[in-house]
DNA sequence: CAGGGTAGCT
DNA sequence: AGCTACC
């Protein structure tokens, strides 16, 4: 069932290896190992996609929604529902009254406020991160992860060759011959896709699937063969299979509309046809490189390599609507988009050097696509302002700068039609010690200075967990893996505790999560009382003069040494308090009523309960020891939210306990209508909703605008 | 396409 | 600045 110990020899000697010769990939190891394939190098590669990934986190923060059939609103579409609504016929992205339709008793919640959304989705980043340096997010919910060298080191220390099965679905299996070829190693592979979806399952209490194959585009599809929480591998021998399965080229990642399009327009529909299409041909219509590519995508060939994703480049927020025809109104959505764009970069802590504004105007033909965008630099002492939080300060001040490139695209004498606003803040700078110019890792390490995209992560894992005399479970890493942390602080990924700054812009400094540390259930219970003490726990920040790079090669000990010194800040983790458009969470329809409120608790209890028995991996060859499946029962409780918890806003004069105790019809109405009065625009402090913020501090900007007032702005100049 | 993000190439 | 792609 575990490893059975080959001990610590084995850990030193891996680490001399990688020490000395840090430039050739898999030494020694790999050769030693399972077979002639030595230069091959074949990468394995996993793909996580969570399952329906905002109804899972609403799902978290209100676990009765487990039990009813849930969508996600944007607007009048559902852009994801959880499983109990797609048994009833609920899609993505269908829209709301078609969904209503099928499903009279759906519960909405609105999901155009990401903020929940992005922060669980780097927790999990980070999380993977943790275990394995090279991951790159694809959008909020999917990341990939190549764990070719931690495959490597397994197979190194692994002498006992009926260790190499499967975890999960193996697609189109037929023979069991798993010693074949690459076939024990993808089965390392499986084995870490499992161990790692249970960690996101019991420290973040999400459920999804993995992949595994040998490049991202064979991952990525295979990872979706068997839906809800499962996983699946891939084996060389079925690649042709799933290639061929796919009913159109539009299946293949990297072939989007447009592209699919010009294929067509060369009578190339399916992917068979563009296996078969003169490679010469292609490249006429689109070029060399992109040719070839395509031509490899047919086959199933992927080289792109796992990119560190790293931290944003760019921070936006947009907002969308039937018609916007006046000057006057684009004004204030620009206010109120600045207003929490310049919150949340505040919470990143770097400063953005670039402001884009970007619209889109409504035209009854061609209305889908088509943004226009004009962009300008951020004068510095505005980029300070936001980076000091002096946030009211800095959204005064890039109100007129955003209403000049306004105008640089709408004409305010003229008519107009605007479907959409976005504001963006890019070109990223972490102030902070000199990133060593190679501009990588250092940001993993630093805590306030940037993240930045580590190229490729120059191809070398450190160490992974898997030493491991007996516990296979990845836990272990927390000792080797040098910027975790030292002790148990037990943490709780969930939040509560707050940390002022640097949240999920880049959490990549130390990974917050991993510190959640065995013993689950203590953690979350006090989570909320222990924060203070503990979010100082401890992270490391590398000696100045110290090459991280280097430093990861680094045994165990000497890293700590070089660490000794305590670390400062927050996990992760962020005060949710400060979000405006919260909470009230179930908005619905009238004909049914879910629950009453004593039920209420009860049920969520129960929801929570079922958690983590239920689903873990199916096909599973083997499953965890009991002990292990690590429960976030607590956490999940933790987090509940229905009306009358603490998580709620409530109107001043409301008191929640009261609130509590109405019927939940009343509750239902109440909180709908107060979710409508309530303009979105968060009211950055304490303060009053002071209408004023502009009169005040009049600072005579070095340039343009005295802030005097806005109306300036409302014509072209 | 919807919706609210992202990233990379040109 | 725009397009294409991804979720």
């Amino acid at each position: 069932m575990d490893n059975s110990a080959d001990e610590m020899e084995e850990d030193e000697t891996e680490w001399q290896n990688s020490f000395v010769d840090p430039a050739a990939p898999t030494p020694a190891a790999a050769a030693a190992a399972s077979g002639p394939s030595v230069t091959k190098t074949h990468k394995i590669i996993l793909h996580f996609d969570l399952d329906c990934f905002y109804a899972q986190v609403e799902m978290i923060r209100n676990p009765a929604l487990r039990e009813v059939p849930l969508g996600i609103q944007q607007k009048y579409i559902i852009v994801t529902c959880n499983y109990v609504a797609r048994e009833q016929g609920v899609t993505k992205l269908m829209s709301v009254a078609d969904a209503k339709e099928k499903c009279p008793e759906l519960a909405l919640v609105k999901g155009e406020d990401l903020t929940h959304y992005r922060e669980m989705s780097y927790k999990v980043t980070e999380l993977l991160t943790s275990y394995c340096p090279l991951v790159e997010r694809l959008g909020f919910d999917e990341n990939f992860v190549d764990v070719t060298e931690m495959v490597e080191r397994r197979l190194a220390q692994t002498v006992e060759s009926y260790k190499f099965s499967f975890q999960g679905h193996v697609y189109n299996h037929i023979s069991a011959d798993v010693q074949a070829g690459d076939h024990p190693r993808l089965a390392l592979g499986s084995q870490i896709a499992a161990e790692l979806r249970e960690a996101i399952h019991s420290k973040l209490g999400l459920t999804g699937c993995a992949g595994i194959a040998s490049n991202k585009l064979l991952a990525k599809l295979v990872s979706g063969t068997f839906k809800p929480n499962q996983q699946t591998s891939l084996l060389p021998e079925n690649v042709s299979d799933i290639m061929g399965c796919l009913s159109s080229l539009r299946k293949v990642p990297g072939v989007g509309h447009q592209t699919a399009k010009r294929l067509q327009a060369l009578g190339v529909v399916s992917i068979k046809d563009l296996q078969l299409f003169p490679l010469n041909d292609l490249v006429k219509e689109f070029g060399g490189p992109t040719a070839q590519r395509l031509k490899n995508l047919a086959v199933g060939v992927d080289d792109s390599p796992v990119t560190c994703t790293g931290a944003p480049q760019s921070l936006s927020d947009e907002d969308s609507f039937k018609k916007m025809t006046s000057t006057q109104e684009a004004l204030e959505k620009i206010q109120q988009l600045l207003s929490s764009l310049v919150e949340r970069m505040h919470k990143d802590g770097r400063q953005p050097q670039t402001f884009r504004l970007t619209i889109r105007r409504y035209s009854a033909t061609n209305k889908w696509f088509s943004r226009e965008s004009r962009q300008c630099p951020i004068p510095n002492h505005i980029g300070q302002k936001i980076i000091s939080g002096s946030s009211e300060d800095a959204v005064v001040q890039l109100v007129p700068v955003a209403m000049k490139l306004f105008h640089k695209m709408v004409d305010g004498s003229t008519a107009f039609h605007l479907t959409l606003i976005n504001v963006c803040f890019s070109n990223l700078q972490s102030r902070g010690p000199a990133v060593s110019g190679k501009g990588s890792i250092t940001s993993f390490f630093s805590q306030s200075a940037s993240p930045r995209k580590t190229q490729t992560c120059s191809s070398r894992c450190q160490s992974d967990s898997s030493q491991s005399g007996d516990s296979r479970l990845m836990d272990r890493h927390v000792s080797t893996h040098s910027m975790i942390t030292q002790h148990k602080s037990q943490l709780t990924m969930n939040s509560s505790s707050s940390s002022k700054a640097t949240l999920h812009g880049f959490k990549w400094k130390q990974s917050s999560v991993v510190a959640v540390e065995e013993n689950p259930k203590a953690s979350c219970s006090t989570a909320g009382l222990n924060t203070a003490e503990t979010n100082n726990a401890t992270t490391h920040r590398l000696p100045p003069n110290v090459d991280p790079e280097v430093f990861k090669l680094l045994p165990e000990e000497i890293q700590n040494e070089l660490l000794s010194p305590a670390y400062s800040d927050s996990l992760s983790s962020t005060s949710k308090s400060s979000s405006a458009t919260d909470v009230p969470h179930i908005s619905k329809n009238k004909s049914s009523q879910p629950f009453t409120d004593s039920q209420n608790v009860t049920e969520v209890k129960k929801a929570a309960n079922k958690m983590d028995s239920s689903d873990t991996a199916t096909t599973m060859s083997h499953q965890w020891p009991p002990g292990t499946s690590a429960v976030p029962e607590e956490s999940i409780t933790e987090r509940l939210s229905f009306p009358g918890s603490s998580d709620c806003e409530f109107p001043g004069n409301v008191d929640p306990e009261v609130f509590s105790e109405l019927p939940p019809d009343v509750q239902r109405e109440l909180t709908s209508e107060w979710k409508q009065q309530k303009p979105i625009l968060k009211v950055l402090s304490a303060r009053k909703p002071s209408r004023s913020s502009m009169s005040k501090d009049r600072k005579t900007a070095g340039k343009g605008s005295q802030a005097n007032s806005l109306f300036k702005y409302f014509k072209p100049s």
